[in-house]
Order: structure tokens, then C-alpha cells, then sequence
DNA sequence: CCAGTATGTGAGCGGTCACTCGCATTCGCT
DNA sequence: AGCGAATGCGAGTGACCGCTCACATACTGG
């Protein structure tokens, strides 16, 4: 039984070599990942196509699953940093369906990037000890949304909340992903994201 | 480059004890499946959590991978088979809110008998190359949806029914999944599925 | 009861993997 | 210049993996 790696970094890269390292590293991860898929990106290829060696990854990742949660980690952050800013940018007062469009947007776009990294990504996040960490930010996720929906509660119909927000954030998920792995003309199509608005504006009006 | 292996079967048991063979490896492969991860799960380990000896498991599997493509395989066709079992019992003329509520609460139900299971299965959908046959049946229930969506087309708002179908199947799917990984006590809950219904009616009708 | 086939066995092969460690190089600082 | 710390290196290690094959055992039809 191998005692199993944690995946926090091990060292601070405190150069400017050093960081240039640590960004080549994690880009080639992302690189890997996508070409060969998480059994076959081993960590001597991804030294390798980093332009590194083994021995300077593991001086800042102490285990493979450290790479990838560190990936996951920086996706998620991102993702929430793009639902936070449309947040603020629309003011408290702004029309609900503009608002909530422009998230079903933003949500898309993300996605749009790099489709296969973030599918890759997502598969290891139980594998990688992730998990915790990634509920947290999910909850943060659902508790914006939920606010949003508090401050607007009487133009809103359900009164359980916190269910809708479950709701409404697992519907856009699922339809980036399902657009992503099963139909990927729709990545391109206003429909999906007018459809996807309507869906979510005729649950919550009236 | 090793050749890929196939994942269809390499033989067929003609005889009982070789049926039951099967069966003990097939369940042993998602016993351990469940409790080690798809990494952790070895041929090797497999074959001994099912009491037979590697060289067995290989008379009926040619691969690692041809074992989770077939358990994919049985568990896809599984959900299929409730679909359309459900859909066929609602007959044509059955009130749509009821059958909605009813194959949402079908879906929720079959993925509470073994959702660690669920998961990692749909994790390696992508490795196994279960891909190709997994959106054959997808697009069967698509198919299904939409079928159902034609027959009541004048009920029915939208107008682009591939899109309705492709955005409910979506949605059932990820709130199984979201409440399966991130919250399991809506698992259990009434008004997941209340709320489910609510949000496919409300964009369906009027 | 026997021949032929289906089924079952498990040691072992070739290979890959995650990871370590002793050492070389470069940097920051005085 | 010079020295300690930071960084970078990569051959090597032990473990495990998927899978094969030479062989043993159980069944089936005649």
C-alpha cells in the first residue's frame, strides 16, 4: 500500500526560472492530457514536453495527482471568476433574463476554449482528492447564485432556492457538456443558448 | 505502439460453468471498479475478486478495457430499457406532466441502485472507445424524446424539437449525476423531482 | 469409456510507471 | 570573487501492469 501523495505544491518556485518552470510544466500537463488521456500521460512525458526533467517536476509537484488538481484547480477558479464578474456586472437591477443569458453565455464560451481539457479535467476529480476542494467552489457557485435569486425573490416563483440554484447551475453543466462530448454543432448556435435561457427564465417567472 | 486491443468478446461460454464464470468476472469487475478506481483496478486483481484465474478472464475479455465496455455496454442498455418501458406504459394519450414525473423519477431511481458504479463507468466511456456504440443509444433516447415530443406537438411550445429533446435529456442526466456527486441527500428527496418535472413543463407547455 | 473440445490455471514476460537521489549548474548576495 | 541556496538534471529502482502460453482438468457426444 503506497502511501498516497498529498497534492499541495512541495516548493514555492521562488525565481524567475523557477516560475517559468513550473508554467511549463503545468502547460505541457494540459497539453498531455488532452493528446493522450490521463493513463498515458505519464510523468516522464510530461517533463519531456515541457523541456524539463523528472527531477525538477517532482521538486514542485509531489505526486502526478498534484498536477492535475493543480489544473483543476486553476480551471475552477476561472470558471467562478467568469460567473462572479457577470454577476457585477450586471447590477442588482438589470433584467433577470438579460442576466441570466449572459451567464448561459459566458458559461459556453469557457467551455468553447478547450473542450477536451476540461473534460479530461473533469474525470479526475474524484480520482485526484479534488473533490473537497472542488465542492467548495461549487458551493460558492450555487451560494451566488442564490443570493442573486434571495434579492430577486419576488419576481421568482420557487420558494425552495437553494433546490433552484442546484437546478439551474447543474442545466447549464449539463448542456455545455452534452453539447461538448455528444453534439458539438451546438457550441456554435445562439439556439442552445436562447434555448437554455428559456428554460431556466419560464422556471423561475411568473 | 501496441496494437489496440478489441473490446468485443474474444469467445462465447457454451457452457454453464462458463456462464457463471462470466458473471463472476463481470461482477467482480465492478466491485473492484467501485471500491479501487479504474487505475487500481487490475486484470489481475479482478480475476482473483471473482475467484477464477487471469488467464480465464482473458478467454472472455481480450482486454481490460472490453470488461468496462461490456459492463457500459449492459448498464446502458438498462437505462434505455426503463425508458422505454415507461414510455410505452404512458400511452400516447396519458397526461404529459405525469409522464415527465415519471421517467425523471425512473431516471433518478436507476441511478440510486449503484451511482458510484454510474460514475465511474461514464468516466471511461471516452477511454474504452464505448464512445460510438454509448452515442448509438443516446441518440436512440433522443429519438425517443423527440418522437414523443412530435406526437404532442401541438401541446407542445418550442418548435425546434431535436433541441427540446437533446436539453431535456441533459437536464435529467446532470441532476442525477450533480445530486449522485455533489449533493446526495436530494437523492432521497421528493422535490428533486417535483422541481425536475416543473422546470421540463413549464419549458415544454403553454 | 474414450476422443475431442471447452474450460480453467498461474508462473512469468516484456514493458511502463511514478518517483528518488546524487550531482551539476545558476542565482542572489556580499 | 566566492559562497550558500535555489534550481535543474536524468539514470536508475522497485513495483506493478496487461497479457500469454504451456499445461491440467472437466465436460460432451458417441
Amino acid at each position: 500500500m503506497t502511501a498516497r501523495p498529498v497534492t499541495t505544491p512541495r516548493k514555492e518556485p521562488r525565481q524567475e526560472r523557477a516560475k517559468v518552470t513550473v508554467d511549463a510544466i503545468l502547460s505541457a500537463t494540459a497539453r498531455i492530457l488532452v493528446k493522450e488521456g490521463y493513463d498515458r500521460a505519464s510523468t516522464n512525458r510530461i517533463a519531456e514536453a515541457a523541456g524539463v526533467s523528472v527531477g525538477s517536476l517532482y521538486q514542485y509537484f509531489p505526486s502526478k495527482e498534484a498536477l492535475v488538481a493543480a489544473l483543476i484547480e486553476k480551471h475552477s477558479q476561472e470558471m467562478l471568476g467568469t460567473l462572479e464578474s457577470r454577476a457585477a456586472m450586471h447590477g442588482p437591477a438589470a433584467p433577470l433574463r438579460a442576466m441570466v443569458r449572459d451567464v448561459v453565455h459566458a458559461m459556453i464560451e469557457a467551455h468553447r476554449v478547450d473542450p477536451k481539457l476540461h473534460r479530461v479535467l473533469m474525470e479526475q476529480v474524484p480520482r485526484v482528492g479534488a473533490l473537497k476542494r472542488l465542492s467548495e467552489l461549487d458551493d460558492r457557485a450555487l451560494a451566488l447564485i442564490r443570493a442573486y435569486l434571495e434579492l430577486r425573490r419576488l419576481e421568482i416563483r420557487p420558494k425552495n432556492l437553494k433546490l433552484a440554484a442546484f437546478l439551474m447551475s447543474s442545466l447549464v453543466e449539463a448542456v455545455t457538456h452534452g453539447a461538448v462530448l455528444m453534439h458539438p454543432e451546438y457550441l456554435v448556435d445562439e439556439a442552445l443558448i436562447d434555448e437554455t435561457t428559456e428554460v431556466i427564465c419560464r422556471y423561475l417567472l411568473e
